[in-house]
DNA sequence: AAAAGACACAACCGCCTTGGC
DNA sequence: TGCCAAGGCGGTTGTGTCTTT
């Protein structure tokens, strides 16, 4: 047996949404609030499912939703994030204020994907002369998609000792008597090289974390300052813009499942195969 | 002018996660 | 602790519009 379905279908409407349903919803929501989804169309009266109208209302209703075009800046914050963050469009959406995933996630399918294999095989294949195989430009972009599913991410440890960024694994505990692996972050820029003598800063990668990510990808995170990540920044500058005790788990005797280095980082989001290579390797051996 | 193909985007589907009981 | 409902997410499809032939 399959799953049940989220509703009876019989009866629903189904297809693009009429003006007089979207009012009716507007109007529904604003007066009950979001939530409740499964049960709304039939109080408001709708013939619909109620993943249909969550969705409706998320993606073009919310009276926030930012509409127009892709500004360039925008679409140069969402190349960058896909390229650290793989095909989840809901936290690269929540870096942009005011569009939603699936308008981001349209927009790389259609525009972004296809501009970025034609340059990348424009690039190959233009330092050799020869002219683009087809093959190669409608060829899947996968090299560098981090795959979510198989090793999802969704914590970051920052240590402000290291210039090292740990990605936990959700679905294992935390061992604290781990062994580091072997991609020890560099010690030598001037910073502490006790990773036990402060704290580490677990940072929540979802949607509401308090890690601006803009802010860190439009710095310098991808240079390699060595400013950015002292502990003193990491207290009391703007690129989190939440407490450090309210929101982060510390933790002075956490040890990495899984341990990234800054300066591959950088490589990565400078677009170094061999680096990404290295990177996503590590990332998925969980 | 019409047909075919390409493109853009809204909507749907099914799986996964989370929270309440 | 397990079950279930609800919500969330990413992949995919359907369809209207635009462009090319």
């Amino acid at each position: 047996m399959g799953r049940s379905p989220c509703c009876a279908k019989e009866g629903l409407n189904r297809g693009a949404w009429t003006a007089l349903e979207d009012r009716i919803l507007t109007e529904y929501v604003k007066v009950h609030g979001e939530g409740r989804w499964r049960n709304l169309p039939k109080k408001a009266g709708l013939k619909r499912c109620g993943k249909s109208c969550r969705l409706r209302w998320l993606n073009y209703l919310r009276p926030d939703i930012k509409r127009g075009n892709i500004s360039p800046d925008e679409e140069e914050l969402i190349i960058r994030l896909h390229k650290l963050l793989g095909n989840r469009w809901s936290l690269i959406a929540g870096r942009l204020p005011g569009r939603t995933d699936n308008e981001i996630k349209n927009y790389w399918n259609t525009t972004l994907s296809k501009r970025i294999q034609d340059q990348e095989a424009g690039s190959i294949f233009k330092a050799s002369g020869e002219d683009v195989p087809k093959s190669k430009a409608a060829s899947p972009l996968s090299h560098n998609v981090v795959r979510t599913k198989a090793a999802k991410c969704t914590k970051v440890l920052i240590n402000p000792h290291y210039k090292g960024l740990f990605l936990l694994d959700d679905h294992k505990p935390v061992d604290h008597h781990h062994q580091q692996v072997d991609h020890q972050p560099n010690t030598d820029h001037g910073l502490s090289s006790s990773p036990s003598s402060s704290s580490n800063f677990l940072f929540d990668f979802g949607i509401n974390s308090e890690l601006r990510l803009p802010n860190l990808l439009g710095s310098d995170f991808a240079s390699g300052d060595d400013h950015l990540f002292s502990e003193e920044l990491l207290l009391q500058q703007q690129y989190w813009s939440g407490n450090v005790a309210g929101d982060c788990v510390v933790d002075d005797h956490l040890q990495p499942n899984m341990v990234l280095n800054f300066q591959s980082l950088n490589s990565f989001l400078d677009g170094d195969d061999a680096d990404q290579g290295d990177w996503l390797g590590l990332a998925e051996s969980s």
